[in-house]
RNA sequence: GUGAGCGUAGUUCAAUCGGUAGAGCGCAAGAUUGUGGAUCUUGACGUUGCGGGUUCGAGUCCCGUCGCUCACCCCA
């Protein structure tokens, strides 16, 4: 192998790879304006104070940085909520509310590439700000499953797993569960999937809980639906959220694709309510999508409480469940008309019909150079052409050509004017 | 950032106890000259990722390095 100039972790999208990547992004653009959210983009380069902002200076070493001719400190963006927060801040005050708006942007991360994750990929973002809890939340999340449904998945296939964030943490306050403890607690139970019971029972016993606490630990993991939920006796706000997300949930009819899953925990720094994530039913692979509610992220860029929820879902995984599924269309090139000539004094002709095919909307193609014509059929043959015109001296005497398809191999003359008019 | 496995033609892989590299696919040319997908024939392409060491001799063993893959950390 010649030497390799291309970057580590970033990815080349050859025509194949580049069909499958677009027929993703098609599904998740439609799915996004049939909803009516407005298409937006943001810079690739931000400043690297854009970042720090939320995550402070450790999020350095988990993205590309470097400082420009100008001595200006610079990121690549690893995520669009910042960018986001940034746009809207700018805009807010007069904008008509909500403002719904998605994205679907390319992201950098300085990672470690693995199974599911890469350092380049792109994000689908969906968002809605400056609506409260409910059926905007609903919204954004019927968007996420619909936008899987339009790649071929079905209930079967993924589910949204819904907790909210207010309910876990005054559930564990009510325990007399300090702040720290319970961050140690969620992510454990975040872990809970990935290892075994008694891992899980270990790190919890180290937690030196007392027996109500426990008692009261067990109730919350025996929660594993609405149902459970609603004849828990504890109550609070979001729980009482819960229910009625699920009440509509219902009523969208998106409830079989959802599930109340009180272990979704992670990621809860900066969500206030509603959040989700989307698996793949096996449950083999890194969650497919990941969202919720922030209602107070935006003041932090911009310095006014605006309540607003979203979500990302990247193509990483999302691409590697729908190929495990074949759900990822087979790649070939679409030719409508393949031109093939049998002598150069017929070029001109051939060029003529080609331009006139290609105004019409056809894809039209032919050889640049004067090959055999058997070559010129085996070129048709290999760049997948529906139909092949064979441009020849006698046919061109009568003012036709020969048309073959390429399917059924059969062939018959049309008049030239057919092609051009 | 930590750990494990793997790096052989464009690609997928093979090569016994160390004995100086091979196949399929693909690509190119051809099988009497206006017809493709099949078959057959022929051909091109490798300093075995790179550097060093052990050895009479290394794709094979050892060290380093880079890269890929997987897991951990992290996941905005």
């Amino acid at each position: 192998m010649k030497s390799d100039l291309s970057v580590r972790g970033m990815r080349d999208y050859y025509p194949d790879v580049y069909s499958r990547l677009q027929h993703i992004i098609n599904a998740w653009r439609k799915t996004a304006l049939c909803y009516g959210f407005e298409e937006f983009e943001g810079p690739v380069i931000e400043s690297l104070d854009l970042y720090k902002i939320k995550s402070g200076d450790e999020i350095i070493r988990q993205l590309y940085n470097f400082t420009d001719k100008g001595g200006r400190e610079l990121a690549l963006r690893p995520e669009l909520t910042p960018t986001l927060a940034r746009m809207i801040a700018k805009v807010q005050s007069e904008a008509p509310k909500p403002i719904k708006w998605f994205s679907i942007p390319r992201c950098m991360r300085y990672e470690k590439p693995q199974k599911g994750r890469l350092r380049e990929f792109f994000q689908f973002n969906v968002d809605i700000i400056g609506e409260e809890e409910g059926l905007g939340d609903v919204e954004v999340i019927s968007v996420a499953i619909d936008s899987l449904v339009a790649l071929g998945l079905t209930e079967r296939d993924f589910v949204v797993k819904i907790n909210n964030r207010d309910f876990v943490s005054e559930y564990f306050k009510s325990m007399g569960v300090s702040e720290d403890i319970s961050l140690r607690l969620y992510k454990i139970i975040d872990n809970a999937r990935k290892v075994d019971e008694q891992t899980t029972r270990d790190a919890i016993d180290e937690l030196n809980f007392n027996q109500a606490q426990k008692k009261a630990l067990d109730d919350y993991l025996a929660i594993k639906n609405i149902q459970d939920l609603k004849s828990l006796s504890y109550t609070n706000d979001g729980k009482e959220a819960l229910i009625y997300i699920f009440s509509l949930l219902e009523a969208a009819g998106m409830d079989d694709f959802c599930s109340l899953d009180v272990a979704v925990v992670r990621g809860l720094d900066y969500y206030t309510g509603t959040v989700y994530e989307i698996y793949d039913r096996s449950e083999r692979m890194r969650a497919i999508c990941g969202g919720g509610r922030y209602n107070h992220l935006l003041k932090e860029f911009g310095g006014i409480e605006i309540p607003a929820c979203g979500f990302g879902m990247g193509d990483v995984v999302l691409g590697e469940v729908l190929a495990e599924k074949g759900l990822l269309p087979a790649y070939s090139r679409q030719i409508d008309y393949f031109l093939v000539r049998i002598t150069e004094e017929e070029l001109g002709t051939l060029l003529k019909v080609a331009h006139s095919l290609r105004q019409k909307g056809f894809i039209v193609e032919h050889t640049y150079r004067p090959l055999a014509v058997k070559k010129q059929m085996a070129r048709a043959s290999k760049v997948g052409a529906n139909k092949v015109v064979i441009f020849g001296a006698d046919e061109l005497g009568d003012g036709k050509v020969t048309e073959k398809d390429m399917l059924t191999g059969k062939e018959l003359k049309k008049a030239l004017t057919d092609y051009i008019q």
